[in-house]
RNA sequence: CGGGGCGUAGCGCAGUCCGGUAGCGCGCUUGGUUUGGGACCAAGAAGUCGGAGGUUCGAAUCCUCUCGCCCCGACCA
């Protein structure tokens, strides 16, 4: 009997810890705060590469690899990009035993070595749009780490991208948060979220706008899951970035960046999943199906092993795995594979050769299913779709009813008060940066988005009650 | 940086108080019986006790120093 995993209601944070490991899919790294990803983890993130760069590539962006150390001059050169990035900075002082003649930042993100460089590629409006995406790793020192929520190094993408205007640059980041990163959670993650604006005091350091997705986890805090910036000129004017217009007169560029990272792997594990464990949206999980082959006599192995293997060719067009290990019990199979989050477990024994038939079983809901061998493709297919229906609704439910409107800054406290995460807060604010930054000192809440589609609704900040024009969304956040 | 915990076999731990030549469970290997919801029996392999120094006839155990990791707070994708 393999010891329980600790309920996923009572001790989320343990529940987490120990179902990445157990599941396969990351290992701490030798250096504080690294992470390793392992074989099963790394399949979910080239998955969730493969949707979004296909996405990106839609939009027009190209992929390209900038270097990962840039000299810490450059960083310098945007004034709140040095101070929002600083306290994360790694620096290489020395290399090949000697102390380097001026310290190389390992990338916090590239905004500035891109910037230093894409001046040259750009001289006329005929060079513009410039869409780049990159697909690397960055670096950010951090004090406490969990793994794929926040490690030292982590892998994402990052687009930077080059317009004629701030209009331009501003539907480009919108676009790429919305036909990318949206539809991504949506129909990929199963995972409900919230789009809109970050606020001036959240927003990436250099940005004009801070475009979001906030997402809820089961445990009630609210998780940054990507970002999209329009950084309008700001950095073009720190690197001088010009470009000549159609009536043959200088102007800066306006850019946006944008980026989603391995933390949207540790979204999904924390909106699905259950006490068994993991449960992976179906159209991004790295094994689709699982086929478990069942046979007692030596004789019923190799036909059983067999018709397993031609269902396995028939549903090529399937992430399947098929679990031929020796020695162990269908049981335990079972309950492995359902602790790994496989979307469909397939049963086939002798009776079921018999009767040219398998058995599914659907892992959300445990649902059991014999299904003619006939009809397997179009079962699989609909099962799917119907699995990721079904995590979605339920995730969306879950932030439903954990999302709430408060008008009372007593009711603020209340909600926000003891340990864990205090859902969605719907409450009036007066837009004034010092009233965000009190409510966050004195609640540990932070303003996560103004929503794109809130209700114009004329109200009073929940903190000072001056006059509001709408609710934005405050929560405690990882 | 503050607080807490922990480094002993791949993993989880006992042994440390009171020094005597390293043990348990899981996993692993081999053989056999099993196999439609976490199988069982038997025989094995596997550890410079985080590191350095010291005390001692003798150190996982006592002393000094050191390194690292995890968890909880302040900063953050």
């Amino acid at each position: 009997m393999a010891d329980q995993l600790p309920s996923r209601s009572e001790n989320f944070a343990e529940w987490y810890n120990q179902i990445v490991q157990r599941a396969d899919l990351a290992d701490y790294g030798a250096a504080k705060g690294t992470m390793i990803i392992k074989p099963y983890g790394y399949a979910l993130w080239e998955n969730i590469q493969a949707y979004l760069d296909k996405r990106f590539k839609q939009h027009g962006a190209k992929n390209a690899f900038f270097p990962t150390f840039i000299p810490v001059s450059y960083i310098h050169k945007e004034k709140e990009h040095v101070e929002g990035f600083s306290p994360n900075l790694w620096l290489v002082t020395a290399g090949g035993g000697e102390t380097l003649e001026e310290a190389y930042a390992v990338r916090p993100t590239s905004e500035t070595t891109i910037n230093s460089t894409v001046g040259n590629w750009i001289q006329s409006y005929r060079d513009l749009p410039l869409l780049l995406n990159l697909w690397n790793s960055c670096f950010r020192y951090e004090l406490r780490t969990r793994l794929f929520l926040r490690t030292s190094e982590f892998l994402w993408q990052e687009g930077h991208t080059f317009h004629a205007t701030w209009d331009e640059a501003d539907a480009y980041s919108r676009a790429i948060l919305n036909d990318a990163y949206l539809d991504f959670y949506i129909n990929a993650a199963a995972l409900p979220v919230l789009a809109g604006k970050k606020s001036e005091r959240e927003k990436f350091p250099g940005a004009d706008i801070t475009y979001t997705l906030e997402g809820l986890m089961g445990d009630g805090r609210a998780l940054q899951s990507c970002t999209s910036h329009n950084l309008g000129s700001n950095f073009a004017k720190s690197f001088d970035i010009r470009y000549l217009n159609r009536s043959n007169e200088l102007e800066y560029v306006a850019s946006t960046s944008w980026g989603l990272s391995t933390r949207a792997v540790g979204a999904i594990l924390m909106t699905h999943g259950d006490d068994k464990g993991l449960l992976m949206p179906p159209r991004i999980a790295p094994i689709q199906l699982v086929i478990v082959p069942i046979f007692r006599k030596e004789s019923e192995q190799q036909a059983v092993l067999e018709a397993a293997k031609r269902i396995q060719r028939d549903l090529d067009n399937y992430r399947v795995e098929l679990d031929a290990r020796e020695g162990l019990t269908p049981g335990f199979k079972y309950n492995d594979w359902e602790m790994r989050g496989v979307p469909i477990r397939l049963e086939i024994g002798p009776k079921d050769i018999e009767k040219n038939q398998v058995v599914l079983v659907r892992r959300d809901t445990g649902e059991k299913k014999f299904v003619p061998l006939a009809h397997l493709l179009d079962e699989v297919k609909q099962m799917l779709n119907n699995i990721h229906d079904t995590l979605y609704a339920r995730a969306k439910k879950f932030q439903d009813d954990n999302t709430f409107i408060v008008d009372s800054y007593e009711e603020f406290k209340e909600r926000t008060a003891g340990e864990g995460g205090a859902g969605f807060l719907l409450a009036h604010w007066c837009g004034d940066r010092d009233c965000e930054e009190a409510i966050q000192k004195e609640t540990r809440a932070t303003l996560r988005v103004i929503p794109f589609d809130r209700v114009k609704e004329t109200g009073k900040c929940v903190r000072c009650g001056n006059a509001s024009e709408g609710r934005v969304v405050f929560a405690k956040a990882y």
